[in-house]
DNA sequence: ATGGTTGTTACACAA
């Protein structure tokens, strides 16, 4: 096999889920899946749907009900340091090395309502995170090969969200979060994989609110899950390979996020 | 402009 496909997935409760997911396993095969919002302790984990379906190599961060994140492999993982993004403590990241690539798998927070720290502390959490996050990517070394996934909660350009003059004062979506992105994309030298492979001015979508009555109808997305890559990974992201499975978004019970998947070169 | 839904949990809270 020369090419290692990762897909990242904001599962909304895996344990609800685990069917879906099997079943998601089994038409498409990523060789990696990173999955958010898990909402279990790590005992909790459903880890043997994932080892029948071929998936034996997990590392997995949880918490009772909230947050937690899961990377599982067809191929072997081994667990890095967690980098200190999170001053709460939250389980939100974790880092795996998988043929050669480290892959971190975060979820941000999402910061609440209202888009000010100085009355809201989720929001000045999510900033404290992004500027934890430009700190240690900065420092990170280029040469290494590094693949950013996950639920980070923002969508950073205008085409990003379906209608950018109604939420730029929405959290996910305002001036001081986008600009923190940027400013991270900036310190870790990353590609924002999703915009590499399409055109600024091709509206692109990861997730659609539960309180719609029809969300495709209304197609009211953000772009809030990202594949990035950093100078040493880039090069070996395969053009044509990123794909957002909508259908996911479909069916009995669905998560508010579609997986987003794309392919790289094996190392 | 507001309220809309979902999941985990325990008699709300987070998203």
């Amino acid at each position: 096999m020369s090419e290692l496909s990762v897909v990242t997935w904001n599962i909304n409760s895996v344990r609800l889920r685990a069917n879906r997911v099997a079943a998601f396993l089994k038409e498409h095969g990523p060789d990696v899946l990173c999955l958010q919002e898990i909402k279990c302790h790590e005992a909790q984990f459903p880890a043997s749907v994932f080892r029948e379906a071929g998936y034996e190599h997990m590392h997995i961060a949880g918490q009772k009900g909230l947050h937690g994140v899961a990377t599982v492999s067809r191929l072997p993982l081994e667990p890095l340091d967690t980098p200190e993004f999170c001053n709460l403590g939250h389980a939100r990241i974790v880092a795996s090395r998988i043929d050669g690539y480290d892959i971190h798998n975060i979820y941000l927070p999402a910061g609440g309502d209202e888009p000010d720290p100085e009355i809201n502390e989720k929001f000045a959490h999510k900033l404290e995170f992004l500027d934890r996050m430009e700190k240690f990517y900065g420092a990170f070394d280029k040469a290494t090969p590094l693949i950013v996934v996950g639920d980070l909660n923002i969508a950073p350009f205008e085409h990003d969200v379906w209608s950018h003059k109604q939420l730029l004062k929405i959290v996910s979506h305002t001036p001081v979060e986008t600009e923190a992105m940027a400013r991270i994309v900036e310190a870790g030298g990353f590609n924002d994989l999703a915009r590499r492979e399409h055109a600024a001015e091709q509206k692109l979508y990861t997730w659609w609110s539960y309180r719609s009555k029809d969300w495709a109808a209304s197609n009211r997305g953000r772009r809030l899950d990202h594949i990035w890559a950093n100078p040493a990974a880039e090069p070996h992201a395969k053009p044509g390979t990123y794909h957002i499975y909508l259908e996911q978004r479909g069916g009995e019970k669905p998560s508010d996020h579609a997986p987003v998947q794309m392919t790289f070169g094996r190392l």
